[in-house]
DNA sequence: AGTTAAGCGAGACGGTACGTCCGGTCTTACC
DNA sequence: GGTAAGACCGGACGTACCGTCTCGCTTAACT
């Protein structure tokens, strides 16, 4: 795959970057996704295009880097506070304020789209964004499960996405607000699936 | 909002707009949406780039048209054998082999991603495609719910959502094959939650 | 060379043909030649494209007509007081100040240069345009020599050439004013070389 | 005036410069100056049109860099042998031989009716291929008249201009051949208004 | 006076070229 | 050797006109 001899990573310049880092999401939020150049991007950035070329194959790379540099780490808390519907709501309401939130749209969205037309590019997005997400809840609910409140048969990265996908899916199509009644209605109406089965 | 003097629709040539479409769709299924463009659609179609450009505004609007055009009317038949779980996974799996289907992935892809980028392109792609695929879904479990399969109380287009969205968004995203067995799997689970409580 | 059943002339609009030749002499006077397309004269006269190219093959036919259509007649007048030199810079004062006149400026640069590249153009042009303004010096310059006021040995085609082919030179390729002054110079100098030879 | 920062010449590729000449006379000489496009000289040089947009403003102007490229330098030669009819004479035979020649013919004229109509341009085409022609004419005289073979009062410029003008407005406007035979009447006839006066 | 066929205004059509923008590569000069 | 700068070839953009072709409509000329 590796054609051309490789860049010397060591000599990189961290500064510009930084800078295409910066210019990328500031630009994607201006113009968006399709009006987005490498040109464009090199010029804010004060940059060759050489310097974005030899390090990135695309524009929609550039921008999948730009956004995880800025999210990275920001998994850390799920809460457990024994109680799995509330702590449902209270995370998926977070991420919920965040899907509103104007800044992450525009770059979100982009990686989205460009994903459903570049499997390579999909594949990054969804390991380094999407499954990381997932995780949360996979987790959340496999404690849960684990604790009792969830059958045992429950295959748990299936319920998580009965919860998250009709959730994402309503903001990239547009089809529905993401209110917290919402976010309720879902977690309540899931939930309802999983409880383990009346012994008797 | 139309500044340009409207064209006259009553003169328009038929053969040019099946030309079009045809040309559309071969095309992106052989170089894929990016590489898609108007000029080559036209080229393709022998048609000239005006005459796309007097009827559409972007390539994705074309292909929105085109796509819509080939598949409209397909969502006559659901059945309804009484069990609901059948019925569910009978047409998911159909819709499955569809969503598996090489022809149906590169135009499909494309509008998606398109309307994830363009508020308006979506609402006419989720308008024009989406929603009727879901109303199948949904009018069947009203059916059931008016039957007493499902309970009351249940939102019914939530419902939906909870099946189709983990459904398309694997697809979508490729996080996952879209089995027979998936499907069943994820229909029995939501199911499990629709079930009237326990009477009283 | 008629291929297509020519048009019966005797139904043709006196109206549209009217409204053309103003709509081409205005517009090339607003835009310039380069400027000027088919289309845009067909609009502002309130016309069918059609009905331009019904009647003339090409913008240059047109404008060649709407401008003959302006001028025709106006050589008239010659005057013979009995000095040529007199005459002859009478009349070619009053042909400088219609070549400095704006209004002329525009379409008869761009039929001279319409007619460079275009031989059969070229021929119409000077048929209906330039021969007629030189053939009022040569006949003036006839009388002159049958007065014996020019050598009988003396081409006088080629003398009246030698007046007003450096007159529209200057004129055509900007390379200098045409004043009173040159005007006078340009005649006397000519005149000095058609004199009838000393007898003696 | 420059508006778009200028491009840096010292990086200019001189490969695309001469192909571009090349391709320019080639085509023009092939398909006529209407038809000459800067997607043809690209093309036929193997260049982007934006190199071509980079250097030059029009077609026009990069015919006539490509054209003077190739005549420039040929005004060396001017034979004083004393005569000065027979000097013009075998000079204006010369310059007939070369309109005559059919590569020039293309060219040359696209040149003549382009400046017709673009101030600017004729400005360029004047200093460039005009006045150098003319100054050959100018300087002999201006030698003839220092030789007393011409009237000290005689305004040299209108007397080469008497001899020019005549000679390529015929060929301009094709109203007549350019023989030997035209050009020694038309030598002989402007010679003979500037001889001195008889003395006395 | 009624019929008919041509000219007509309008403008959609298949094309070609425009002049611009950007993709991705390459070169130059700097650090 | 990475970098900022930017010229280069290529190719698509969206627009403007070309010259041709219908489409109804007017409007003369000929039954």
């Amino acid at each position: 795959m590796a054609n051309k001899t490789a860049p010397d990573a060591s000599r990189r310049s961290e500064r510009s970057r930084r800078a295409i880092f910066d210019a990328a999401l500031s630009l994607v939020g201006e113009v968006g996704y399709d009006k987005l150049t490498i040109e464009g991007i090199a010029s804010r950035a004060g940059v060759g295009k050489q310097t974005i070329y030899r390090w990135w194959p695309s524009k929609a790379a550039v921008l999948l880097d730009a956004f995880t540099q800025d999210v990275e780490g920001y998994e850390a808390g799920l809460p457990d506070t024994g109680d799995l519907a509330a702590d449902l709501k209270f995370v998926l309401r977070a991420t919920a304020d965040e899907f509103n939130d104007e800044k992450w749209q525009a770059p979100y969205r982009a990686l989205a789209a460009a994903g459903a037309n570049d499997a390579e590019l999909s594949a990054r997005f969804v390991e380094r964004l999407l499954e990381p997400g997932i995780a949360v809840y996979v987790n959340r609910m496999r404690a849960a499960q684990e604790a009792g409140e969830i059958g045992p048969e429950v295959d748990v990265r299936v319920a998580a996405e009965m919860v998250l996908s009709p959730f994402s899916q309503r903001w990239l199509m547009r089809t529905g607000e993401l209110t917290y009644a919402y976010v309720d209605t879902l977690v309540d109406m899931v939930l309802a699936g999983l409880r383990p089965r009346a012994s008797a």
